[in-house]
DNA sequence: TTATCATGCAACCAACGGATTGCACATTCA
DNA sequence: TGAATGTGCAATCCGTTGGTTGCATGATAA
């Protein structure tokens, strides 16, 4: 697979991921399920000044962009980071800042020339 | 200042950021940027199946994330990325994935025990 | 079994975002 | 000067999103 080729398919699939990190409210969850571990939705919503229902949605955005999953506990649905998709999105903002390292790089030939 | 407080206040930063990234047009024109160098609106918005005025939106959002900066030449608007502001996004990345890469850790070890 | 607690579902709303069109302004070049 | 070119500005449109409220459902513990 050529380097332009693969950037090509990327952007389809960082865009979401992207976009499901910048919200201040998924942030922020997500910042607290690193930090605190996982959580049921009462439990998670309870630090946030919004509703359950708002944090139901957000962790609904979050899960579709693979960041995070639910498993049931009983009458509960607990959410915890999920590691695979999280190594994923590891790798594509390390690919990207390469891009842009690369970018520099040319930047400064240029200005050095 | 505490890490606590570090990750608070880096949240609110970080956010705006990650939402201008998390749009698969501005994520082509930051990598058309990065591969192809600087260039004017319209020769930006060449490439795009979009119009003129989209793309020149899309710069002014990536502008204000402080992603991409624009000086005057002539009656020629040039973009380019800004170099700055891009070791800062690389930092964001680099501190919330060691965030991401603890969370893991302490997983790793609870299942482990 | 019954009250309680955790969630899901649906309708609704205001605001924002991505995109377009039309026109005005500024700059350059013949 | 006048035509062509590069941008900016404003209005408008429509789909999405973040958020709320109200009610229904499902599981649990006394």
């Amino acid at each position: 697979m050529s380097r332009a080729s693969a950037a090509r398919s990327r952007v389809q699939d960082a865009a979401p991921l992207f976009a499901a990190l910048g919200d201040e409210t998924r942030l922020r969850l997500l910042f607290r399920l690193s930090s605190g571990g996982p959580g049921s939705i009462t439990h998670l919503s309870a630090d946030t000044p919004v509703t359950r229902q708002a944090i139901t949605k957000h962790l609904q955005v979050l899960s579709e962009a693979g960041l995070v999953k639910s498993s049931r506990r009983g009458r509960e649905h607990v959410w915890d980071l999920e590691p695979k998709r999280l190594a994923d999105a590891h790798q594509y903002l390390d690919r990207i800042s390469q891009q842009w390292d690369d970018a520099l790089d040319r930047l400064k030939k240029l200005v050095e020339e």
